[in-house]
DNA sequence: CCGCCCACAATGTGATCACAAATATGAGCG
DNA sequence: CGCTCATATTTGTGATCACATTGTGGGCGG
């Protein structure tokens, strides 16, 4: 009986508390909502020195936000910001979709007005950060609104992955930082939440599919343009 | 001109030669075919000492693999081989036929008949493997041919999402090893090669679904049957 | 005989160091 | 004055150690 006493000690993720932990949200948090430039290098004791630790916290955090494809490890053994690519970001929108979509549906039957009322302060909290061109609070505002949807879907597959893209797409938002107003910002969340409260699945679906192409539609344009400034300059 | 010189140099995902990524690829195939029974714990000096190698190696290796969903990190700080539940594999089943269907129809373009050619020849592999019981060369083959052809698909986002839903079903399969013959095991791999000539985009979404639907059908019943069995004893 | 408590072993985390590869720097030569 | 090559510096990788926490077993008291 040496393998008994609760098969199932309270699933948890990660252990808080941990140097390492620390670093590692820190990080991630300034990548998804895009602080970073992509192809930005960095360096493990650049950034230990910078959040006061010693090589190891800054060395796991980094490596683990390369295995979750936040960050990307060069052949030269450097880790860098990713570049972005049109097609790329085509590809990570494709999967959102795939992964979002099929979260919302999940989500659904767990959703109530509750979660709607929720929902709707999460977007006039977002129209008052476009009001005062509040750039990152509307970011953050965007990625609460739909995580707080997809947590309604129980289980411990689909979160993480979803979590994996919208890292991946953070660098990206960084190309989009000054572009706050002029760029299309209309969003499907009145659709979405009108669908809760409806108790249409579909028509959830639908809103969260359009949600995501909409809003990342007009700026692989944006992107490109861009892309040729950095390569060339810095 | 510090950041120029290539922009891309040949997107890889890490740098071989190093230690830690031999650990991490040999504990990842071991994974990836089921050899771990769920819920096996493992100690980072145990394996060092297997691998003959000191801490650090072993330790990133887990620690990716953790991050890569591939072994849970239990919050006493152990790291252990996930538990399998239903509901766990029925949602890494739906994430699949997501990831998948979307990955199958963005190589259909780049599909040919050299490419149907040599998924037969892993299809007739299969089949010999299934003739021989060899269990793990069934489960082997059946990965090249997923593979094969997602592969097909350009694009750096949507294959490591699927390796590592593989990577999660890995320990599932180890309750299902002695069932070989047993269980059911016809694929829609023929129909996937017939869509691919046929130049059928759907017919090929379709059969790459049902292959997976059909593939994970029965066996979360069995999940439940083996559960029972080692909750109690072992 | 049962339950609690304490000592001991095992384990993950963090720090520090050694080393080799890669990069940047600067001197010397054509 | 420009290029090349040697040298110094930076960086990631691996090893070793110290420490706190957790797990385990035995012994003491009830």
């Amino acid at each position: 009986m040496s393998d008994r006493s609760d098969p199932f000690p309270t699933e948890e993720t990660s252990p808080a508390g941990t140097l390492q932990e620390r670093v590692y949200r820190e990080l991630r948090e300034e990548i998804m909502l895009g602080r970073f430039r992509p192809g930005e290098a960095m360096t493990i004791r650049g950034l230990a020195e910078k959040l006061g630790t010693s090589m190891m916290p800054a060395r796991e955090a980094l490596r683990r936000l390369v295995a979750e494809r936040a960050l990307d490890l060069l052949p030269n053994r450097r880790i860098a910001v990713p570049h972005m690519t049109p097609e790329t970001f085509r590809e990570l929108t494709e999967a959102r979709v795939a992964l979002e979509v099929l979260a919302a549906r999940r989500a659904f039957p767990e959703t109530d007005s509750a979660l709607a009322d929720q929902l709707d302060v999460i977007n006039d909290e977002q129209d008052v950060a476009i009001a005062k061109g509040d750039w990152a609070g509307y970011q953050e505002r965007n990625r609460a609104f739909h995580f707080a949807l997809y947590e309604r879907a129980p289980g411990r597959v689909l979160m993480p992955l979803i979590e994996s893209l919208w890292l991946q797409i953070g660098p990206f938002l960084y190309l989009t930082r000054e572009s706050l107003g002029t760029t299309y910002l209309e969003d499907r969340h009145v659709e979405a939440i009108a669908a809760i409260r409806d108790r249409d699945e579909d028509a959830l679906a639908l809103a969260v599919e359009q949600d995501i192409r909409d809003g990342m539609g007009g700026l692989p344009a944006l992107l490109t343009q861009r892309e040729a400034r950095t390569a060339t300059g810095r």
